[in-house]
DNA sequence: TTGAAAGCGCTAACAA
DNA sequence: TTGTTAGCGCTTTCAA
């Protein structure tokens, strides 16, 4: 391995002159840069990193902690991460926390080992340790799409609520009355929001949000498919399902096959998310798209003024992105209806501040 | 932040015993370990990774480069990486190549600069600069998934000629005679490979191998739709189509709705990668699961090896693996046919060797 | 069994 | 404008 020794004796300078023209941090003659320069191409040198960032306290890595990569929410989420984070010249470590605090307590404990400069969570389990280390190492740290309860990270989130809420408002325009809510577990944050957003919007519709309508449980489809059930069985009339996640309307879609009911069209469905799964389904889902772009670009921006500048003022940390509605199949738009425009008409009031409607087919930035 | 003189004073010894007692690279007395232990327990100190790395040469940290993790097969992938490589004691930096060959050396440079222990590749653009790189900074790499033609990387893939085999086989043990294949880009050896094993199955059934029946396209979804309404139109006698990816199925499956086509009545469908999903679509696709799990094990175990002892035989290091039809419902055994494994007979011959059959709903280790 | 000291490859004062 | 030198926090001979 060529080092900066090897360049120096070269280009006949010191080494240090070599760290001067590599960060141009020292004001370095013309012509010695140049054969600085030609003697570190001609050597193919690349200074190590491990030194320089020992030296420097800066690794110019993130770390990244989600509760696992594979699920595609997260999966489109952390490339989104990625792509910004590689703009910023910032290369990530990636964790799966599993849902499990041990996990991820071993993950806050690699990326903090190894000095990443700062850290973006997606909590699972108990992050309080996990934050308590953060702390205490003063590693700038961001929570992303949820918040903790009694952890005052600074987050970025979506408005999981107007998103919920335009949902809703959507299902009551075509005409549904019995709307369903079926949600992510009890303790995230983003579940409870997106249940407010369901209330709200039933309340402004003087229709009743009753309880036997709606339902918490695990982001999956497994799950999705089993609440589903037990929602139509504890009220065989309603007409229309709320999914919390693309995940768990992808089981919703299978329940209704299982008793014989039309998606669409005896239960009409709206989820959240807008992952690339919502169109791969038939019928394909109408979803409250989260700005995966904005997110990613939006806390990683974040992150790295706080690691310019730690200290800095906290209530400004807080950022709620806005969703997008995706009509499309489920939910009664339908094919014909999406080339009318018109036939749906659009919000207005609360929700529109946040949340933008669309009339599209495909999620704008597909991945594939 | 504390370091291992805070501990040594602590404890009342040298720093280097810190050091001893924390690898257990030396001898110390029972009584000074103690003390040191708890010094370091008391403080919370950790050791500097990157101090440690330069000093060991050794960073535990693994660069794993795919082409988009986003994609559902390299989501699934990766998520099975990063918990081997969890296991095995290794973080992982994940870069997505996004199939250009700038950014794939990007992210060399970038693995490279930090000094990873070893990378796994799944080359997207032209790899053969990167792999230069590579060679010459003498750091183990395999290349996952696919091969490179002209670049001897030692590889982990899955036999996709076997599991395209097997695929083929049920198409024809369904009655289907007149069978499409749609597969990836045609410089990928994985679709060249599938390719071969679906001309295969063909020949020995005494059926042809048409080259209108044949098309290669990127893995994607809306490749896979326009894919199959091409096919359809050069041929609209075909019964069945086999998918090199289940992405492309599902484009599939759309396009046979779009021309009022039945799938797995009409025309029969079996596509490969298993991923979760082929689980969400409707009907539910029939698919050659790849086994994550065990090519994750394997290319970190492969991995370690080489990093232990970088000039070891060559010849040991090409791994193939078995691959697993999952009977669903798109070939045709539906629902009804599921509870009756006597009705499809499980396949011999040649493929049996490497092509596991499986009566199943869902992929086994779902990541939900 | 313990300690002193020389690296690992770089940055950044400080001198020249 | 360039060179010298002292770290950065650890591992690891080598002596004691």
């Amino acid at each position: 391995m060529v080092g900066r020794v090897d360049v120096a004796r070269l280009a006949g300078v010191s080494p240090a002159v070599v760290s001067y023209v590599l960060n141009d941090s020292h004001p370095v003659a013309p012509a010695t840069r140049e054969r600085v320069v030609a003697a570190i191409d001609e050597l193919g040198y690349r200074p190590n990193a491990l030194a320089r960032s020992l030296a420097t306290a800066r690794t110019h890595t993130l770390g990244l902690l989600l509760p696992e990569s594979a699920n595609p929410y997260f999966a489109r989420l952390s490339s989104a991460i990625e792509d910004a984070a590689f703009e910023a010249g910032f290369a990530v470590l990636l964790g799966n926390g599993v849902d499990s605090t041990a996990r991820e307590l071993g993950y806050v404990r690699a990326f903090l080992d190894r000095r990443v400069d700062g850290i973006i969570a997606v909590p699972g389990g108990d992050f309080a340790e996990g934050w308590r280390e953060l702390q205490a190492a003063k590693v700038p740290a961001v929570s992303l799409d949820r918040l903790q309860a009694g952890i005052d990270l600074p987050s970025v989130v979506v408005d999981n609520a107007g998103g919920a809420r335009a949902a809703t408002e959507h299902l009551i325009e075509h005409g549904r009355t019995r709307i369903a809510c079926l949600t992510g577990g009890e303790g995230l944050s983003s579940a409870q929001e997106r249940v407010i957003g369901w209330r709200g919007a039933l309340a402004d519709a003087g229709l009743p949000a009753e309880d036997r309508r709606l339902a918490f449980t695990p982001f999956s489809v497994e799950a999705g498919h089993a609440a589903t059930l037990e929602l139509l069985e504890r009220d065989p009339a309603i007409d229309a399902i709320f999914a919390g996640s693309d995940t768990q309307a992808v089981g919703t879609l299978r329940a209704l096959a299982d008793v014989g009911l039309r998606a669409g069209e005896d239960v009409a469905i709206v989820s959240f998310d807008g992952t690339p799964i919502s169109d791969y389904t038939t019928p394909r889902l109408t979803t409250v798209v989260q700005p995966y772009a904005e997110i990613a670009t939006e806390v990683v921006r974040m992150l790295l003024t706080l690691i310019e500048d730690p200290a800095q003022d906290r209530s400004r940390l807080h950022r709620v992105l806005p969703t997008t509605l995706l009509r499309r199949d489920t939910c009664g738009c339908g094919p014909a209806a999406r080339s009318d425009a018109e036939r749906v008409p659009a919000l207005a009031g609360a929700s529109a501040t946040t949340t933008r409607i669309e009339q599209n087919q495909t999620e704008p930035k597909e991945f594939l």
